[in-house]
DNA sequence: AGACATGACTAAATCGTTTTCCATAGCCAC
DNA sequence: GTGGCTATGGAAAACGATTTAGTCATGTCT
């Protein structure tokens, strides 16, 4: 590596101190104009660039934002999900002038804690994409002062991007139960804020259609496991009442879920409808098009970075939580049938 | 944010200088027992965690690797290729120690150039997934004596983690051949080493065979574009001589193929045979099985990461080019049949 | 006893910036 | 001529760690 230029350098060469190059270069105004240019273009003729971690040790801020994408909670940078806020997040932050730096969750030994890594970099601020919200080491790092962005979930004094669940199930709800189906079973999700929210707009929504939910149209299954939801389809399939529309915790599921329901000999919708969620882009490959919630991803990364690098630089305003909350879409798709309420 | 603990905190409650404070938390040896027990004791009292901006700018070790992923030729972390290396190279580098940062690719008009980016940073290494190597900025890049791993592309006195797509891309061929097919047509990717390799094997084969490679059994399709794949699918279908194979530049524009030829009526593979490329996520999810070939991503991004690292650690050796072949495996699939030649 | 090695610790320089405070000169007003 | 002002520049401290070159006892060897 070949030793770097420094202020030093551009000040022996323009035979002037240090300082005064420093505040040639930035711009200050208690310079002339002529030694102003004339150390600028010094600075340009030696490809002067600035070192960060000096000027960083000043003035303490760093612009470099923390990601926190759990590996623990089995997501990683191939949750399409997760890596469609984070693309976008990042986007907007790296247009801000800010940088994007992963928190180790690594299982190496010595390992520091997530705390002591936002210390020991001096992160401006935090993106929690995922993470394991009962583990010590998450809850301590929430009490932290440190500015902290979550995706769907909500802690008071963060800033927290929610996905509007509870309504956006809702209109799936409404757009199956408009198409007549009425024996509507429900593979959900582990249990977390995002499940919940959905998981309660399912049930809000079948009561007041009065509409029963007997106890085996509901399953739970974590998200992404194919095993999972093969297995699962089975189970309700084997029933002697079957529902005509499934629903499954994630578009990836779902398409599980369609290979069984084929293999099995039934066609998809017009045996048996289903629906995914997410709007992953799966759905635009495989036939019949899932129908879903699509989740606009790009909007909830550049409100939590925008919301972010707001109360990072302006850490007066807007002490306690801001809640953004984000629609999805309905994508129609085609694997919910339009059927007669009659025939069932 | 709290006042951080720093080393002159703790000199002062434990009565020492910083100096000694350094050497105990350090575990260097002229220390007696007693007082590097009794530091320590207090550091860990305090929560006190070492700054990194300071250690770093005496010691130049950053331990900080340069990630390039061009948003300028369309790719970013949803690109499931590199998305995967980049998970199984960031694994391989933090569990050793190192943490990654995206170069800014952005088009901000202040952005700095790569190389300026990387002195400012003052990163380790750097590894280039991909990105537009006709693009000055790049190449200056590349003149740089920082430690590089590429991806798939060589310069000489750099790493280059090259998928043996020569040999992949035979064995492939090789495999449609013996189920019978002889005229098969090839929808590559745009020019670049990657494409020109999988090319030069697909000629090889063809040649050594003897089989004809008719002008219009050869098109052109940037990777991973649907629309394209889609007519120019259209347009194999409209030949007089129809081929019994296509081949397309990687798993989804096969897909996109696989629907615009169920839409034209045909069956995969009883009609027409595919294949595909890479062994993404979708061909576990399709239905019939894409044939292609499984890239081996996670040993690219290991080898990566532990070339660039061992690089870095010792500058001494390797002066030269380092090239490290990953082997993909070829996914039998379901979407080649097997023909009799002569009923062509 | 003198020379020398060892152990335990510190002062001070250093990394490359930023920033505060000061110095000097020139100028004007009274 | 003195006080005060502005414009321009520099000296030096600071950020928080690491590291080199010591200092000063104490112990050991001959």
């Amino acid at each position: 590596m070949k030793e770097a230029v420094s202020l030093k350098d551009i000040a022996k060469i323009c035979q002037v101190s240090v300082s005064t190059v420093s505040k040639a270069l930035n711009n200050r105004s208690d310079i002339s104009h002529a030694k102003k240019e004339e150390i600028q273009r010094v600075a340009k003729e030696l490809n002067y660039v600035p070192n960060y971690m000096a000027s960083t040790l000043k003035s303490k801020r760093t612009r470099v934002i923390g990601v926190l994408l759990s590996e623990g909670t089995g997501t990683n940078l191939l949750h399409e999900h997760f890596a469609r806020i984070l693309n976008s997040f990042k986007d907007t932050v790296e247009e801000r002038g800010y940088v994007i730096m992963f928190l180790n969750a690594s299982t190496s030994p010595n390992r520091l804690s997530y705390t002591e890594q936002c210390k020991y970099m001096t992160f401006d601020g935090l993106l929690i994409l995922c993470a394991d919200y009962q583990l010590d080491e998450v809850q301590e790092l929430l009490q932290s002062d440190l500015p902290i962005a979550m995706i769907d979930h909500s802690v008071p004094k963060h800033i927290n991007i929610a996905s509007n669940n509870f309504g956006d199930m809702t209109r799936l709800m409404q757009l199956i139960y408009d198409r007549g189906h009425r024996r509507i079973a429900y593979v959900h999700g582990q249990n977390n804020e995002v499940t919940r929210a959905r998981f309660d707009a399912y049930r809000k929504f079948m009561l007041e259609h009065r509409l029963p939910v007997p106890k085996e149209y509901l399953y739970t299954c974590p998200y992404r496991d194919n095993e999972r939801a093969s297995a699962l389809t089975k189970a309700v399939l084997a029933l002697p009442q079957r529902p005509t529309c499934i629903l499954y915790p994630d578009d990836q599921t779902a398409v599980e879920g369609l290979n069984s329901l084929q293999e099995a000999g039934l066609r998809v919708p017009q045996d048996i409808s289903i629906a995914g969620y997410d709007g992953l882009a799966v759905i635009n490959i495989v036939r019949p098009r899932i129908t879903t919630i699509h989740q606009d991803t790009v909007s909830m990364g550049i409100q939590a970075g925008n919301k972010l690098i707001s109360r990072i630089e302006f850490p007066e305003t807007e002490p306690g939580t801001v809640t953004v909350t984000v629609d999805g879409m309905v994508e129609p798709g085609a694997s919910v049938a339009m059927i007669n309420p009659r025939y069932n």
